[in-house]
DNA sequence: CCGTATCCAGCTTGATACTG
DNA sequence: CAGTATCAAGCTGGATACGG
């Protein structure tokens, strides 16, 4: 066996890929946002200043993909596209707690 | 006053940034393979298979900054440096582990 | 052995304009 | 209202060469 078990370098990799998206510009911002009722498009977009329509609708598709949240459509005129996250959404808010805990009380704010 | 607390915003661009920072290509495969031991570099190089001596380096940079890891200099010639995960470190893997097993529990392997 | 310096390709993000 | 299309700028990571 060498000090390197083979099999933790995929896994490694998953959990690195995940965080890499989730540690995105958005994606905490909008898990937080997002909190545990319904919202519309506009609403998030709204709440979240300074993001564009397009990195909004990128981050919610991604997280979507990732079965965090759930996307609801309704077909009138005009539409009206609702978002709030999944039972796997509120896990992962859970598993995050921690390490939001481990930042606030080790890192530094930023400067300004 | 909007719907969202406005205190709430440098706390997740704190979190999200971090995330950031541990998402990126090498961290979590560096901080797995560190474990709990003093490595060198030329180790850690060998041991995490594809990366850059660039790469390495700017890793282990970025980690020391967050107090992390330590980097302990020997003044010997050739040159011996070790690194080590800081009780930081330590208590930092502890609050990753339910994201890596959220991770597991709930995003499917990478095709391939 | 343990790096640093330089250069470059590709990816990420944002601005802007447009649409059912 | 809730997006999509397009384009440009900046950043990230990797290849390569060199240095104490």
């Amino acid at each position: 066996m060498t000090t390197e078990p083979q099999h933790l370098l995929p896994n490694c990799r998953r959990v690195g890929d995940f965080l890499e998206r989730v540690g995105d510009k958005w994606t905490i911002l909008l898990l937080m946002v997002l909190g545990d009722r319904r919202m519309r498009f506009g609403e998030l977009h709204r709440a979240i200043n300074g993001i564009s329509q397009r990195m909004l609708t990128v981050t919610l598709r991604n997280l979507e993909r990732d079965g965090v949240l759930i996307r609801t459509v309704y077909p009138t005129i005009p539409p009206r596209v609702e978002y709030e996250l999944s039972d796997r959404g509120r896990s992962l808010k859970l598993a995050l707690a921690p390490v939001g805990k481990w930042v606030m009380e080790n890192q530094p704010s930023a400067p300004g």
